[in-house]
DNA sequence: CTTCCTGCAAAAGTTTTGCATTAAC
DNA sequence: GTTAATGCAAAACTTTTGCAGGAAG
């Protein structure tokens, strides 16, 4: 879980030592799909992170978000939409929840208030016991309308 | 849902006036798909369906589908997998939520106290109040290992 | 009969992969 | 220098669609 750690270079840092514990380097090309998650602060499909950064191929984007998420820096969230969504992992962005828009797809961070997480993780916890499931980690989301679909 | 008669039979009789609604009819592989749906009482992907109702043609069930979800009884969740899955809708098994197996992809139905149903409830629906977003529903999923996978 | 549904095959669209070349360490 | 990453093009895979025939109301 990340604090506030302001200095991009944190991010870098990070994510290097990531890769680094799976041998994996840190070129152009990965760094430049950080930056244009971190910019976004919000999940990105393919085409969104195309438009961002048109140099990149689109092999190559798949394959290094793959590489990424490996190691733990991305998190891949299947949206309901026809493309997949990438966002920094919650290591390097802290824990939080999406508004998801239903009318036209696009995603939004929003946190609840600490308490609630308390209170959600012990129920969960509850009812991943009573499953046989050992939790790993929970999802939150909201399914809405976003201002531009109303 | 391991149910009475009458139960299936609501079922039948609720998605058939679903469909109506729509002008759309209740044909035999629209039941076919309602219950193996009905028997999982989880989550199921498209291959998992065709191996419980063989004489399904792909094409149709990816169709009927299509429409089930679009008259409201069926939820199309996407998962993280490669496979879109389906399920009966909320207005059919009533509202709960998923244990999402990172192993092997398993989904399994659960629910939480409606005291923390509310509560999630207003603290979401502030939380899209200052994002602007009108909310629909909320999706609250643990994942985790299943016993088989732990 | 008129409209909707079916099933096959082919298309569409997203994601993955083979391979020769280039860049990182 | 050695190993990993790149970029192009082609393949693989899930999902959608066109169309002629069949079923439902």
């Amino acid at each position: 879980m990340a604090d506030h750690h302001h200095a991009a270079d944190d991010l870098h840092a990070t994510v290097t030592s990531l890769l680094r514990a799976d041998e994996q380097r840190y070129t152009a090309n990965r760094r430049a799909l950080i930056e244009a998650l971190a910019e976004a602060a919000s999940p990105l499909a393919l085409p969104e992170l195309l438009e961002r950064r048109p140099a990149l191929p689109q092999s190559s984007v798949y394959r290094n978000l793959a590489v990424l998420e490996r190691v733990g820096a991305v998190h891949r969230l299947a949206s309901s939409d026809e493309f997949a969504r990438f966002e920094l992992s919650e290591a390097l962005t802290g824990h939080h929840h999406h508004l998801i828009c239903s009318g036209c797809g696009r995603v939004e961070d929003f946190t609840v208030p600490p308490r609630l997480e308390r209170t959600l993780d012990r129920a969960l916890e509850e009812a991943a016991r009573s499953a046989g499931f050992e939790p790993e980690r929970h999802q939150l989301d909201l399914v809405g309308r976003c201002a531009d679909c109303r």
